[in-house]
DNA sequence: CTGAATGCAAACAATTTGCATTCAT
DNA sequence: ATGAATGCAAATTGTTTGCATTCAG
């Protein structure tokens, strides 16, 4: 699931209407790669499409997330992320003190997602995982506070 | 950190003031045992005490967990949810169909904090934890359905 | 041409804030 | 008596909705 046209053609077959603001919201989403909230992709893509309208985007990330063409990721900041899906998943360390997120291999996610299979019959859906704690830096900070 | 006297006899020591407000929001907490959302508390609390302040729930549970007698986890339902600390951490599965939330014994957890610990050096804070996907009934139901 | 998608303005939910008043210490 | 905490009303933030208009197919 990736280029433009792929994706325009995925949502054609399935039955969507491929709108320039359809197709200007996904160009930001991809020229940006990282997360971005709903907010910076209006910021962003208004900067150049003065007309678009905050709606329409709400509206088409909502269905964007649907198709499984992005990620919705909650990183505990009041207002989820978005991302442009991969195929190979990767996750967030949030650092509650300075807020930078990093991302986690995900082979280390693999076993938890194992484990609560077994024990619990739970299909962990790892994409829309987020690790709050604190960063090496910030570690370093408080230590030397004390 | 359990116990009304303990609690109470903790906030006065770090200089709070223990007002009739928010010995009634920790009551309502206790009494609760599970999650709530500051919603939630505010109109248990209402229930009994109609005179309590929407700003003053918001403000005693910001403040309870700042002293880490509560603690704050984001299911990804808009809203946070808060409950007593204990002693035993423990963590929750949010399934993404039905909305339940279950238990994750910590058990499963601590391999991931020491390997993120390990090859990050970030520490992650585990109470804050939140797993999505989808619980064993739903898993269930879909397949039926297809 | 026709219904899906957009734009707009207004509604909403959760939370925060400024400021005058009250009350725990 | 003094500043911390409350109550109140208003503001903010992020998001959703109803409805008339537009435009992709």
């Amino acid at each position: 699931m990736s280029g433009h046209t792929t994706i325009v053609n995925h949502l054609r077959r399935t039955g969507y209407r491929v709108t320039p603001q359809r197709v200007i919201i996904l160009e930001a989403l991809q020229r940006q790669g990282g997360h971005m909230t709903a907010e910076d992709i209006y910021a962003r893509v208004r900067a150049e499409h003065p007309y678009i309208n905050r709606s329409t985007v709400y509206r088409t990330l909502d269905m964007l997330s649907k198709e499984n063409i992005i990620t919705v990721t909650d990183l505990g900041k009041g207002s989820v992320h978005y991302e442009m899906s991969s195929d190979e998943p990767h996750h967030h360390m949030v650092c509650q003190q300075c807020g930078k997120v990093e991302e986690v291999d995900h082979a280390l996610l693999e076993p938890l997602q194992n484990s609560l299979l077994r024990k619990y019959k739970f299909k962990a859906n790892i994409e829309h995982f987020a690790i709050f704690g604190l960063c090496h830096k910030c570690q370093e900070k408080l230590r030397k506070a004390r």
